[in-house]
RNA sequence: GGACUCAUAGCUCAGUUGGCUAGAGCGCCUCAUUGACGUUGAGGAGGUCGUAGGUUCGAAUCCUACUGAGUCCACCA
């Protein structure tokens, strides 16, 4: 029943600020956000599971455009499969960031005159902590401001007890399991950041730089680092290069800023003969390709010296004329002193790529050290299997290849750290580098954190209770969609992937190892107006906030949720903004005027269908099809393959490819605005006094109102939400009422053609009082030449306010002379131009037959092709003859007028 | 060096497996107007679909090459 009693007047103008908070509070009250099976029915228990975990953002920085377009496009998956029936759980979450967090406090240590060190790690760890919850709380309002319907008490934070507990149970698995090593090995070292970094960490950044040819010895040999030559322990050239077969397996004296050296001549492959100079100094402490040379050869290119400290900063070793100066001033002084000594022979400019953190941005330095690795070997080739079975797709489907890429090229994973704050290694280490997962005498606790990816990795079954099997982990694990940004493929969604591979976290309902959803929902980048990416340097950023205090938090979902398709940045334009906006104010509108003119009846059972007219009939089936469209892009097959009674599995006519919410958008966009508005409730404004049509007109209104409302719902939740209260007053909240379900039998297209060809008559007689000038309050006559004049005579009432007709005529005979005459489908318009000179009207008529002429040629042409009739489909064939029929049949009309 | 994406109206982009005269929104021009909405309505102008070949009865769509823009990956000193 309706509770028409709590229908409340709605203004003007829809103003989302009146209503967003107290709608949202209203909703979490309810416990809509919550999963239905929490009820404990068993009703609800039978229904299928869905679920989407939120990526969860960083606690660095409040919110930014990027995460808002995440929020809309899950929120629309959440909301519609809320409203299909299924057992929903959005979870929502924060990351601690381990490295950017920290990186952030150092920062403003470093506003203060201040580094970590100077507070000590207990004082560091506890301020880190409070700047992290500090944003976390703005974040979390954020994701509120924007609707996102998460439920919150399944709110989860990388760093909570359960959460910590999951990484260290991880943690002691894989070592258990021999998949994670301690090992002394050549690795990402960022000095302002203090830690080894993962390769995926280092951004390389092609950059102009120096390549300095330096006598070396006999030799002369080029390098971009002349600084590291204290810590040369060899010379290499290629194995089969002549010029230097000599000197192989030969000591050379060499000059250096702390006086003369004797190193070793070696041969290794890893030389390319053709550059430089074809010599390459050795320094494995301190470069990668050198490291790998002493590996082979441990004899000849060793022992590694450390010249580079952890800081930067030139060491002991490295002798004191460059102890303690930074590695780039340590450089300089090189080089200078390489000019003095005459040993520079000459500085080309050399365009190389240079390893920079991704934090930081400073400069990677390459060095050993001591760390913890994921050995990656086998696990990876489950991951890879994953796209290869199909259990995992990724939308749009180019991205599974650069998650293969990525696979293929994937070495063992660093997954220490050297920052402070984060989720301590649990693990014990000896003097002897001996390693305990216990307490022991004779070992110290590590002093190393995880990377902050190794508790990401774990995010799809550590929010679900992992490692205890609960009944969240039964139900939810593996969760439906991974939906983020396609900039962190590799950061995220291939540790999820090897994660759970590495730990064997299996479904529970099946027994078998699946990846961690099934889908792999990827959307592009908010960039700004020039198509440059958002960043606080350039200061182009676009605060979610504002746009919401501006707009309306539904203008900017739907602005973001529809304007971009799959895998595609999308650039930001507040324009946009603007028109989504008047877009929430023009469904208003719609619903003010429905409301205002209908009761509350919307049961299309009431319908009398033989006073149906052709626009009725045509805007039911327009709805249909919007319906299918709406439902395609949201349904995809996979989310039915679990166990559950409810809903039933739907397989919508494949209108839109799935995930193509753009797509959807843009035909609720055209139904709601052009088919809804201009046409049928303009229409119904004529049927409506019509007595005969007017129950039909007010029962159609409603039922189309209720379902477009619906439909939008998941895009733009308040104001949809606020018109089903306030509005339609009633008494259960949309979010959680059925889908509209739009019943297959207004699926009629003749419906739709024959609406559309009322419409053209319309158009036209618009077009041509607009091409005469004609002013626009005044009537015209006009006449519908056709041999059937039922569907005209039906619409005549709205043709003639529509198009501004005083008398309308319809059947054969029309007058001649002075006309203006215009072709729709096989019928003809006339338009009497008394009053304008007969050489418009003759001309506007040759014009008119010109076109048709030459559209029946174009028509004749291709059908005496005898390629194409023997070569085309039949029904091609046959619709090209229709065509061609109907042509010629309107040229006749318009020749004889 | 490897991989990927994009190039369609002044701007931002659609165009699903090749098939009507290539669409939308914004912007622009003309016009309208008291009751759902000016956050509005009606009409209009505007495109040799980056270039050159090829496949086909038929190409914006498939193939090849080229040009231009961008992104990711990669240990060449």
């Amino acid at each position: 029943m309706e509770h028409v009693s709590q229908q409340k007047e709605l203004p003007k103008t829809y103003d989302p600020t009146a209503h967003e908070d107290a709608v949202y509070a209203a909703w979490e009250r309810s416990d809509a956000f919550k999963p239905a099976s929490d009820s404990g029915k068993q009703a609800d228990k039978d229904r299928r599971p869905y679920s989407i975990i939120m990526p969860p953002p960083n606690v660095t920085d409040r919110l930014h455009s990027g995460h808002a377009i995440m929020l809309a496009l899950e929120d629309a998956l959440v909301r519609y499969h809320r409203k299909r029936g299924f057992d929903t759980l959005y979870l929502p979450g924060t990351d601690h960031a381990a490295i950017a967090t920290a990186a952030q406090v150092d920062k403003r240590l470093a506003e203060e005159g201040k580094t970590r060190h100077d507070l000590g790690r207990k004082e560091f760890e506890k301020r880190t902590l409070a700047f992290a919850k500090e944003n976390k709380k703005i974040i979390e309002n954020q994701v509120r401001a924007m609707g996102t319907s998460c439920d919150w008490t399944r709110n989860a934070f990388t760093l909570d007890p359960e959460k910590k507990a999951a990484v260290e149970e991880a943690f002691k698995r894989l070592y258990k399991k021999g998949l994670i090593y301690r090992g002394s090995y050549m690795v990402n070292w960022c000095p302002t950041c203090r830690t080894v970094l993962s390769d995926d960490e280092v951004e390389h950044k092609e950059q102009e730089g120096v390549l300095y040819y330096m006598k070396y010895g006999p030799f002369t040999l080029g390098t971009t680092r002349p600084e590291t030559k204290v810590g040369d322990t060899a010379v290499a050239v290629h194995p089969q290069d002549k010029r230097y077969a000599k000197w192989v397996g030969k000591e050379i004296e060499v000059k250096t800023i702390n006086g003369p050296r004797t190193l070793r001549v070696l041969a290794d492959e890893m030389v390319d003969p053709e550059f430089g100079t074809g010599v390459v100094k050795i320094t494995p402490f301190h470069d990668k390709n050198d490291y790998a040379v002493y590996e082979r050869r441990p004899e000849e290119a060793g022992p590694p010296v450390e010249v580079i400290g952890e800081d930067g900063k030139m060491t002991v070793a490295a002798g004191k004329a460059l102890a303690g100066l930074d590695r780039f001033a340590a450089r300089k002084k090189m080089v200078d002193w390489l000019k003095r000594e005459k040993l520079l022979v000459k500085e080309e400019v050399h365009k190389h790529s240079v390893g920079r953190c991704y934090r930081s941005d400073d400069v990677i330095e390459p060095r050993i050290s001591e760390q913890w690795f994921l050995k990656v070997a086998d696990i990876k080739k489950q991951a890879a299997k994953f796209v290869a079975d199909g259990d995992l797709k990724f939308v749009p489907e180019r991205f599974g290849k650069t998650y293969l890429d990525w696979l293929e090229k994937l070495h063992d994973w660093c997954i220490s750290r050297q920052v402070w704050f984060g989720h301590p290694v649990p693990a014990y280490v000896n003097a002897k580098g001996e390693v305990s997962l216990t307490a022991k005498p004779g070992y110290k606790k590590s002093q190393d954190t995880l990377d902050t990816w190794f508790s990401s990795g774990l995010w799809p079954f550590s929010t679900m209770g992992w490692p205890k099997r609960t009944s969240d982990f039964k139900r939810f694990f593996p969760n439906d969609v991974l939906e983020t940004g396609y900039d962190i493929i590799f950061f995220w969604i291939t540790r999820m992937a090897l994660m759970t591979v590495a730990l064997d976290v299996r479904d529970e309902k099946t027994g078998d190892l699946k990846p961690p959803f099934h889908t792999a929902y990827l959307h592009g980048l908010v960039r700004d107006q020039r198509g440059r990416k958002f960043s606080k340097s350039l200061g182009n950023g676009v605060d979610p906030l504002e746009m919401i205090g501006k707009y309306g938090a539904d203008a900017l979902r739907w602005m973001l949720a529809t304007s971009a398709s799959p895998g595609n940045d999308l650039k930001f334009d507040e324009q946009r903004l603007v028109k989504s906006r008047n877009f929430t104010n023009k469904l208003w509108n719609i619903s003010r005027y429905v409301i205002e003119r209908t009761d509350g009846d919307a049961d299309l059972a009431k319908l009398d269908p033989d006073t149906l007219t052709s626009l009725d009939r045509g805007i039911l089936h327009k709805l249909y099809r919007t319906a299918q469209t709406v439902d395609a892009a949201f349904t995809d097959p996979a989310t039915y393959d679990k166990p559950g009674k409810t809903p039933e599995p739907v397989t919508p006519k494949r209108l839109a490819k799935p995930y193509d919410l753009g797509f959807a958008g843009n035909a609720l966009y055209e139904f709601v605005w052009s088919d809804f508005a201009d046409w049928y409730l303009e229409a119904a404004k004529v049927q409506l006094r019509n007595p005969e049509a007017a129950a039909n007109t007010k029962l159609i209104l409603r039922y189309v109102l209720e379902t477009i409302l619906g439909l939008l719902h998941p895009f733009m939740p308040f104001v949809t939400e606020v018109v089903w209260r306030d509005g339609l007053g009633k008494k259960n909240a949309l979010i959680t009422s059925p889908w509209p379900a739009v019943h297959e039998d207004l699926d009629q297209p003749e419906d739709g053609e024959r609406s559309d060809r009322v419409r053209e008559v319309i158009e036209t007689i618009r077009r041509i009082r607009a091409q005469h000038k004609t002013p626009a309050a005044s009537f015209v006559q006009a006449y519908v030449v056709t041999d059937e004049p039922a569907w005209v005579v039906e619409s005549g009432d709205v043709i003639n306010k529509l198009a501004r007709v005083s008398i309308l005529r319809v059947g054969q005979n029309p007058p001649t002379g002075d006309v203006a005459s215009a072709a729709v489908g096989d019928a003809t318009v006339v338009l009497p131009l008394a009053g304008l000179g007969s050489d418009v009207a003759a001309a506007h008529l040759q014009r008119e037959v010109e076109a048709k002429r030459m559209e029946v040629e174009r028509l004749k042409g291709r059908l005496a092709n005898e390629d194409y009739v023997q070569n085309a489909p039949e029904h091609v064939v046959a619709e090209t003859k229709a065509q061609l029929a109907e042509a010629e049949a309107a040229l006749a009309k318009l020749e004889a007028s």
